[in-house]
DNA sequence: ATAATATGGTGAT
DNA sequence: TCACCCTATTATC
């Protein structure tokens, strides 16, 4: 399940099997017939990411493609499995196969409604064309809890549920202070964690915040269960000081914090 | 076998 | 704030 790094990593992957490939394309499930149909035989000219949006720009049509909470994309070798029930999308090539399936979003677009979806997304930590004083000017104006703001795709993209709790834990903000009451600096910093972690997160293709050096092997090594440090880890002892971590609720989610580490 | 849960987002209220 | 959409995996009976 996806956050930004989830995406990025996907159009690179995409790239390097399907750049200047052509493809066969067929929506098994049914629900993108006449995608898939006017997709069929184009070449891939090149995938991209933007935050949590991934955009495949073919020869003669652009897709824009989401996953939302429950989408997957699949790589196979060639010869491909028979798609099952819920293949929205299969981009076939000579040598590789990929399934897409419960996206929230596949559908061709026009240019305009890319640029509406470039204009409405905020500065994503993983492009470098981002500019991080538009995140740092919105906190400073913004009476949203922290936690809340860095899941806001307007205010910075790509950030979700995992990185968001991490984030405010690896800066020891608690997650309920309101944006507007952070210092520049402490905004800033976590743009700086942003980058840094989103960027780990596409070289892994998982995300770990942990310290390696708390675990004493390579972060692409640590085990499931020690890669965080406070998402679902409610009653467990803080990693740092021991103390429980707690669990609250912002923007409708879950989030968990140390009450020690990132005091109100 | 069935229920609960999940790294997301939209649109109505 | 809530209901709802998308699917797969894990937990519970």
């Amino acid at each position: 399940m996806p956050e930004g790094h989830t995406i990025h990593r996907l159009a690179r992957d995409l790239n390097r099997d399907f750049r200047g490939v052509s493809l066969t394309t067929t929506s098994p499930q049914g629900r993108f017939d006449d995608g898939a149909y006017e997709l069929d035989g184009q070449k891939l000219v090149r995938a991209e990411a933007l935050g949590k949006h991934l955009f495949l720009n073919f020869s003669f049509a652009q897709v824009h493609i989401h996953l939302g909470l429950f989408g997957k994309f699949r790589r196979q070798k060639a010869p491909a499995d028979p798609p099952g029930e819920n293949k929205r999308l299969r981009l076939a090539g000579p040598e590789v196969v990929w399934d897409l399936s419960g996206p929230t979003v596949c559908a061709i677009i026009n240019p305009e409604e890319f640029d509406a979806i470039a204009k409405r997304i905020g500065p994503d930590p993983l492009r470098k064309d981002a500019d991080p004083t538009r995140f740092v000017a919105r906190a400073a104006k913004s009476p949203t809890p922290i936690g809340g703001l860095l899941l806001n795709q307007a205010a910075i993209a790509g950030v979700g549920n995992v990185y968001r709790a991490e984030f405010c834990f690896l800066a020891g903000v608690n997650p309920l202070t309101p944006a507007k009451k952070l210092a520049d600096e402490t905004a800033q910093q976590l743009w700086d964690l942003s980058v840094d972690h989103l960027t780990e997160g596409v070289r892994l293709n998982r995300i770990v915040t942990r310290d390696p050096d708390e675990v004493g092997v390579a972060r692409g090594r640590i085990k499931k269960g020690d890669r965080l440090y406070v998402y679902k880890r409610a009653g467990q002892p803080c990693r740092r000081c021991q103390t429980p971590i707690k669990r609250d609720e912002i923007a409708n989610r879950k989030i968990w914090f140390c009450p020690s580490c990132q005091p109100a």
